[in-house]
DNA sequence: CTTGTAATTAAATTGATAGTTAATTAAATT
DNA sequence: AATTTAATTAACTATCAATTTAATTACAAG
């Protein structure tokens, strides 16, 4: 009776030949999921094989190591798209306002093809003893943050840019308004009546604000607000 | 000979008064300092009093149980600085565009005096499985992007805000122009030219984006690239 | 049909670390 | 001098993670 229980146990040894997707592929994947979830230097072996349903000594098996699954899922699924992304923002010459417009855009659409990406981010760069925050700071930031500079200081001399900013902080300010609230998406999206955000409605709303602002943009400044030291 | 060794062991048992601070006190600081800089759960009894430069069990002498201790920093030290701020950023009624700067300002001075905050909150709130979540989006998160909603869309009827905003981004947009950009300075501070911005500095550019946005604010729209779909 | 190899699990091993407890010692208080 | 209080060192225990080994099964090549 007990010889060919087809419903349970998953089988000893060698699985039938059936399995359709890339076993080291769907390792990988696991292993990606966790990270952004619970922070690389949480997961473990056990919590990737569990999530992938397959037992320790497997992900072992096929990775020799911990050490080398982590470097494997960093090197072969986030090195390239982050890579990737930072070219594709780095290479919008043309008018320099529209070049802020569209790396704002794309750094948003970005983020939705690898949702995975602005937990990660936050986890391994943002917070102290990250992981990625090296590898960022040596061969993404410089480079970025250099190119909106001169953006900026160029546009400021055309009179195109608002001339209190400083130049610097514009590539600050472009990340708070886009991979955060796609970070903090999570939590605002629990907050009653914000379920029904979408992306587009984000992009819109944060495209906006950066062009124009809060304020109405009304030629005449009469009494409006005025930004500045209103509490001491 | 071997009886009075006046120079090396640490000595056994209870050593000269002379402690000038409370005790507790200076574990809690500890352990705060520890939370900010490597999350609550990743903080071991052991690395606090490392830090605190005391044995582990005093530590456990002191509070009965890590789980204790956590609970002590949170109530104690956490909890009444994140209460009063929220109190102090729902208490601005006044004209609805001045309340939006206040709010801005009064966030960022506060982080000031509380350094560990940002740190903090993006460990704990902004990441999955953060520990503070859960009482923030309890007790801070729904009244505050209540108010700011609300604020927005009077301002909004009244012809004074920007009417693309989505009142319900506001406060999104808000939070990451003041918490994030302190959150990440430890990374923007390290690239160069960056390490001299004061937080003056970067309160007005803030608010300088929050109130006009990049483009000039000049009355007629002529040539001015547009925010809006630039790339597919 | 046999044999070897690849993929997989179960179980054992090892090592670290964490939280906690116990015993001990010195100062402070009475 | 006796007792209480504060602090230390050392040891205990549990957990858990990474790895290793052995056993099991499927498939492929000869």
């Amino acid at each position: 009776m007990p010889t060919k229980a087809t419903t349970k146990k998953p089988a000893r040894g060698r699985p039938p030949a059936s399995t359709g997707e890339d076993r080291r592929a769907l390792l990988l994947d696991a292993a990606l999921t966790l990270f952004a979830q619970q922070g690389i230097a949480a997961t473990s072996l056990n919590a990737i094989a569990k999530q992938a349903k397959v037992t320790p000594a497997l992900v072992h098996y096929y990775f020799g190591s911990r050490e080398q699954l982590v470097e494997i899922v960093l090197s072969e699924r986030i090195v390239p798209v982050v890579d990737q992304l930072s070219q594709e923002l780095t290479q919008y010459p043309a008018a320099p306002l529209q070049a802020i417009y569209a790396l704002t855009q794309r750094m948003l659409s970005a983020m939705q093809e690898s949702p995975w990406l602005p937990p990660l981010w936050v986890r391994e760069v943002l917070c102290e003893g990250g992981l990625l925050r090296a590898y960022l700071l040596e061969h993404i930031a410089p480079g970025m943050a250099k190119k909106v500079r001169q953006l900026a200081s160029a546009a400021q001399q055309n009179g195109q840019l608002n001339a209190e900013l400083d130049p610097r902080l514009l590539i600050v300010s472009l990340i708070g308004l886009t991979l955060f609230p796609l970070a903090a998406a999570p939590i605002w999206q629990q907050l009653p009546g914000y379920k029904s955000i979408s992306t587009e409605q984000l992009t819109q709303h944060m495209l906006a604000l950066l062009a124009h602002g809060i304020e109405t943009n009304s030629g005449e400044k009469k009494h409006g607000a005025r930004a500045g030291q209103i509490f001491k």
